[in-house]
DNA sequence: CAAAGTCCTTGATTCCGGTCAATCGGAGGG
DNA sequence: CCCTCCGATTGACCGGAATCAAGGACTTTG
C-alpha cells in the first residue's frame, strides 16, 4: 500500500483529526472537542494513490475511516469480472460498514485520497455511549440510501445519453454544493472505465455519449478530465427527471 | 382508500400492536413491553388492498408504519412515466423516512398489506429518548442499503435471464427465510409488469424468460402466479453471482 | 353463455448499446 | 527524436432486449 510519508502520523500521538471539524456529514460531527481529542488518541491519517483498495468486498473490517478529501468509489464484481460501481463517497462521508465483520463491497480510491482512520473497537465503543454518534451515522446512511435509489432509477430505466448526462450532474453537484450561476467546471474524478462500470454501460459507449455532447456544444472537455458545462440547465435536461 | 372494517381499530383505544411483538426487524422490537403499551395508545392499524398507494413521492409523510403482512413496492416514476422499483418490503419492515418531510420514493401494496402506523410526532420523539429504537433504525437501513447495492449490480450487469433468476431467488428467500431443502414453492408476490419494473425489463421480455425457465424444467408455473422451484441450485447458477 | 376486461404469452421487426478492432494522442523513457 | 504505453476515440458489425401487434387464458358481468 503506498503511503505519502509526509501524511503518516504516528496513531500513538494525540493528533486532532482535522477533517472531523469542519463539515456536517462526517462521523465527528456530533463530537465535542473533548471527544474528538479522545478519538484523535487512536486516529491515523494518510494518503493513498488513485487505484489503492480500501477495503476489500470480503476482507475483515479492522478499521473504520472519515474521508478527508478524494473520492472513493464502491464497487462490486461478479465471478467472471462484470463490475458495477454502486456508489460514490466524498469528504466527508464516512467509510465502512457497522455491526458487520464483513462489508460486502470493495472500497478504492477514485482520485488521490486521504483517509482518517480508528480501530473498529473505539469507533464501536464509542457509538454505543454517544446517541448523537449514532444519530450522525443513521442520518449518513439515509441519505447513502436515498442516493443509492435515485441510482437505481438511472440504471434500470435511462437511457445511455440519459445516464452519462446524470452522472455529469452528479459530480458537477458535488463539485459546487451551492452553485449559484449556470457554469460549471470541474475534474472528472474517474476514467472512462470507472463512469462506464457506475453508469452500467461499456467504455465506448461512454466514450461516444461524451463525443455526442462536445458535438452538440453541451459541454467542452480538455486533457480527458477537465469538463467545462456553460448551461448545466441545458444538460439537466438530458438527464431526463 | 379502501380499508376493511373488521382491522380497523379507534386510534384513541389502547391496542397491543401485535406485529411489534413478534420479529426482530420491526421498529418496536426495541421497546420494552411498557413502551410498546405507550406506543399502542397511538396506534392504527388497518389493511389495503393491492394497488393501495400508502406513501406519495412527494407528500409530507403525516405517519409512520410497521408492516404486519404483506409486500409493499417502493418505486420511482420519470416525468414520462417511466418507472423503477428500487425496494421491497416485508414484514417486519418500517416504513417511512425518519427527518425528511418528504421521502423521495412512492409506497404501493404489492400484495394485501396490513399495517400499523404511528403518528410522525410520536414516533421522532421516541426515537430522542430511547437509543435502543434509533439503533434498530440504522440496523434495518443499513441492510437496505447493503440490498440496494446488491439490486444495483443486478440492474447495471446482469442479462434479462440472470435478473429473472436473481428476482426469483430473492422471492424464495423472503418466503422460506431458513429453507434447508432443495425445493422451494411459494406465490410470486407481484403482476409480470411490476416484476418488470423492479428488474428494469419489460413486460415481455419478463414473460419470455419465465417461459424459457419453464421450457428448461428450471421452474413449474400454475395460474400465473403460483412457482415451484424444484432444484433451486440450478436456478442461482443462472443468476451469475 | 356470450361479452368484456385483465393479465399474460407469443410473434415479427427494429434499434440501442455491446463487441471487436483499428487508430489517435499525450506522457514518459531510452 | 523515435518508440512504447495507456487511455480515449472512432468505425463496422452484431445481438439482445424493446417495440409493435396479435392472440390466448381466465375472471367478471349481465
Amino acid at each position: 500500500m503506498d503511503i505519502k510519508r509526509k501524511d503518516v502520523h504516528n496513531s500513538d500521538t494525540p493528533v486532532l483529526c482535522q477533517a472531523c471539524e469542519s463539515r456536517h456529514r462526517g462521523v465527528c460531527g456530533a463530537l465535542t472537542s473533548d471527544q474528538l481529542l479522545q478519538l484523535s488518541k487512536h486516529s491515523s491519517r494518510r494518503a493513498v494513490e488513485p487505484g489503492t483498495e480500501l477495503i476489500g468486498e470480503s476482507t475483515q473490517i479492522k478499521n473504520y475511516s472519515n474521508i478527508i478529501s478524494g473520492v472513493v468509489k464502491l464497487s462490486k464484481m461478479m465471478a467472471d469480472g462484470r463490475q458495477q460501481i454502486v456508489g460514490l463517497q466524498f469528504a466527508p462521508d464516512f467509510l465502512g460498514r457497522p455491526f458487520r465483520k464483513e462489508n460486502g463491497v470493495t472500497a478504492e480510491a477514485a482520485t488521490e485520497v486521504k483517509v482518517c482512520s480508528f480501530p473498529k473497537t473505539v469507533i464501536e465503543r464509542m457509538i454505543g455511549e454517544m446517541p448523537e454518534l449514532e444519530h450522525k451515522l443513521l442520518e449518513q446512511t439515509l441519505d447513502e440510501l436515498d442516493e443509492a435509489r435515485n441510482w437505481m432509477l438511472t440504471l434500470g430505466r435511462k437511457t445511455a445519453g440519459e445516464k452519462v448526462a446524470s452522472y455529469l450532474l452528479l459530480i458537477a453537484t458535488h463539485a459546487f454544493p451551492e452553485n449559484e450561476t449556470d457554469t460549471a467546471e470541474f475534474e472528472l474524478p474517474m476514467s472512462r472505465m470507472d463512469i462506464a462500470d457506475f453508469l452500467g454501460l461499456t467504455m465506448e459507449t461512454v466514450s461516444r455519449q461524451f463525443t455526442k455532447l462536445r458535438a452538440d456544444g453541451v459541454i467542452r472537455i480538455t486533457n480527458n478530465r477537465h469538463v467545462v458545462i456553460p448551461e448545466i440547465t441545458r444538460l439537466s435536461d438530458r438527464a431526463g427527471f
